[in-house]
DNA sequence: GCAAGGTC
């Protein structure tokens, strides 16, 4: 294409290029600024907008996310790898060439004659980077003049107000920050995966994809940490007393369930105490509370509050529900959904979209009375987000050409958007306190008064109308045993949740980092247990590169990144210190690699068998009556006789946090307490468990 | 090949 083509394309001579990140936000300020009266043409496939505003020119062009990817530049052996570039996103990833290719070609035409570049990319770390990129490699080096608009809905006014005041740069410290998280990532995936493959491959002569990196780790480890309470978990006993009464003073009424005041009763004898001493009591009537309670309509859906609810309710897994909701965002059925947001964006025309929504028969009866109300305005909720709003439906009520489970998803959002503008529900509670004897008994009642926006609110609930000093017979009262649970495995929802709690990961990437974990074998499916060889890398890293295992390494990064955003450090600063620490983690590494190799190899040997179950450790070499069991809590473990929670046997001693433990056949020879194998740094190490004993060379 | 982060 030739300039005086372009130029025949665009129809005028002078205009500003206004780089978006996605598609649909180029057209939306063009929407914006145009009064709905822009022009679309089409470069390589690609849409581009001209709108005149305010007697300005500007362009609109778009990206599809990052353009350009890091890449290490030749083919080498050598680990660490350092030699890394910018390239265009086609180099790694043919699938997507066509496309990217085709973007960046619109750009680089579009910049040569573009008298201004404005930014618009998202209001975010990643937007500034992918922008900043754009401007370098496609606009060639325009970094530094290109102008910055900031706002923070697609919302007309918004737009206006922010193509009103643009700042006179981008924030190039923030892309540095955004830069040099991507060359952290990279640099420590790359190596440390490659290291890790190498190993298994030089015992093995078999070539096997492992990776491991900055979010994978963590998530890997919360699964296998998991599993290693799961595992060591003793099922310990506790008590309640189960207890029924009369509803009526002195006639056969119905049977109430009360409830005594410790819910676990820790030892059993206590409980029969008490059952002993309620013999041939009544239950007295000591207080009666009333109380009403109310409870406000749900907040708007963020991403994770839609992936929640969808598999709450129709077990969709994470991944799945942020795949449809991509469908319905690109269909414009509703607003995008990678969003952390729990706020509507306050000039929305909200009345508009419940009057288009009450054309869904399913949903006409609340809209309509929505409608009727003087004004509409929603809750809020407290998370927000630079770039977008939260999850809301457009008004488009097409919805034939949808699947079941795209209405499911999509009458989900609808039905939360509706919600939000309705009455809360409204009840009341009675809560009722009984003596039996010198022991506290309660129960209380709920009753909806008006149910308000809350559908399934509890039926009304008979009220037991009893008073103040009437005397109960007791029905029936018996003690009941019951075992602490285990925690639960980890599902798809759960183990997002956890991410997002300790901080890992971002709302479009947490769903996908699980598929990885999944794909390579470190995770069953459904239930997230980690398969034996997630158990041995986690394992071989503690070892070797702990921090890769923890959030921690999160943590500093971003702290180091916002030093770079605020100027106090440099970019080089930090990649050159990521480098040094990288450095040794692949030293060590190779100087073990047929350990690790053997460690890991022995693990994938496993996959296709039967995971080993919790097999016993062997008989107690101190009273050689109990068994050896490992127990733990989130921070230690310790093996103990099965026969010391009874008191029978006092072996119990604190082991090393990580390792596979075995017992040695025989007791230590001044001691006989069991004596534990185990390895330290890739090295074999036997020690006696016993904390006092002289023999001994533990280690901390 | 390997990461994590955007987006179709």
């Amino acid at each position: 294409m030739k300039k005086s083509e372009l130029k025949d394309i665009i129809g005028v001579e002078e205009y500003s290029l206004v780089i978006c990140e996605k598609p649909e936000a180029a057209r939306k300020i063009s929407e914006a600024l145009s009064d709905n009266k822009y022009k679309t043409m089409k470069i390589f496939n690609a849409n581009v907008f001209l709108v005149t505003y305010k007697k300005r020119n500007y362009v609109l062009c778009s990206a599809i996310g990052h353009l350009y990817t890091l890449n290490l530049i030749k083919k080498r052996q050598k680990l660490p790898r350092y030699d890394y570039s910018w390239v265009p996103i086609s180099k790694s990833i043919k699938s997507r060439a066509k496309m990217v290719n085709a973007r960046i070609k619109v750009i680089e035409k579009l910049s040569e004659n573009a008298s201004e570049f404005i930014l618009a990319c998202d209001l975010d770390q990643e937007g500034e980077t992918i922008g900043y990129n754009i401007l370098k490699y496609a606009c060639k080096e325009k970094q530094n003049v290109a102008k910055r608009v900031k706002f923070s809905t697609l919302m007309e006014d918004d737009i206006k107000r922010a193509f009103a005041n643009m700042d006179n740069n981008i924030n190039i410290n923030l892309a540095y920050a955004g830069l040099t998280r991507h060359a952290i990532d990279f640099l420590y995936g790359m190596n440390i995966s490659r290291a890790l493959s190498r190993a298994f491959m030089t015992s093995s002569k078999k070539y096997r994809t492992l990776s491991i990196g900055r979010v994978q780790g963590p998530t890997i480890a919360y699964v296998v940490e998991n599993e290693l309470l799961r595992e060591t978990h003793v099922p310990l006993p506790f008590w309640s007393i189960n207890t029924y009464i009369n509803s009526i003073k002195n006639e056969s009424g119905k049977w109430i369930k009360i409830h005594y005041i410790e819910q676990k009763i820790l030892k059993n004898k206590n409980a029969k105490t008490i059952l002993d001493d309620c013999k041939g009591e009544q239950a007295l009537v000591e207080k009666i509370e009333e109380s009403s309670y109310k409870i406000n309509p749900p907040i708007p859906f963020n991403l994770s509050g839609l992936q929640k609810e969808a598999f709450r309710l129709y077990k969709l897994n994470p991944y799945q529900t942020l795949s449809i909701a991509e469908k319905l965002y690109l269909n414009a059925f509703i607003s995008y959904p990678r969003t952390n947001s729990q706020k509507l964006p306050h000039n929305l025309d909200c009345r508009r979209i419940i009057l288009e929504l009450s054309n869904l028969s399913e949903f006409s009866d609340v809209a309509n009375k929505l409608l009727k109300k003087q004004h509409v305005s929603p809750t809020q909720g407290k998370e927000s987000d630079n770039a977008h709003p939260s999850i809301y439906p457009t008004g488009k009520t097409i919805i034939s050409e949808l699947t079941d489970t795209e209405k499911k998803i999509f009458n989900l959002i609808v039905k939360r958007f509706l919600n939000l503008f309705r009455e809360p529900s409204i009840g009341k509670k009675r809560d009722i306190y009984f003596k039996i004897g010198k022991y506290d008994f309660y129960t209380s009642f709920k009753r909806t008064t008006d149910q308000g926006w809350n559908e399934n609110s509890s039926k009304k609930e008979a009220m037991i109308d009893l008073a103040v000093g009437d005397e109960l017979k007791i029905k029936r009262m018996k003690i009941v045993e019951n075992f602490e649970e285990p925690v639960s495995s980890y599902n798809q929802m759960t183990l997002v949740q956890k991410m997002e709690k300790e901080e890992i990961g971002t709302k479009s990437t947490r769903a996908n980092i699980i598929r990885t974990i999944i794909d390579r074998t470190y995770v069953n499916g459904n239930e997230l247990t980690p398969t034996e060889l997630a158990k041995a890398l986690v394992n071989t890293l503690k070892n070797y590169s702990p921090e890769i295992l923890s959030a921690e390494m999160t943590k500093r990064m971003e702290e180091n990144l916002r030093e770079i955003e605020n100027n106090t450090i440099t970019s080089e600063q930090v990649i050159e210190k990521t480098k040094k620490d990288i450095d040794s983690i692949i030293k060590s590494i190779q100087e073990n690699d047929k350990n690790i190799g053997r460690v890991l190899i022995t693990a994938t040997d496993k996959l296709n068998n039967k995971p080993v179950t919790n097999k016993p450790l062997g008989k107690c070499t101190i009273c050689q009556e109990g068994n050896l069991i490992i127990t733990s809590n989130s921070k230690n473990r310790a093996l103990v006789c099965s026969r010391s929670m009874k008191d029978e046997c006092n072996m119990k001693s604190p082991l090393p946090k990580f390792g596979y433990i075995r017992i040695q056949k025989n007791g230590c020879i001044k001691c006989s307490w069991p004596k534990i194998r185990t390895s330290y740094k890739g090295k074999p190490w036997n020690f006696c468990s016993n904390p006092e004993c002289k023999n001994k060379e533990r280690k901390k």
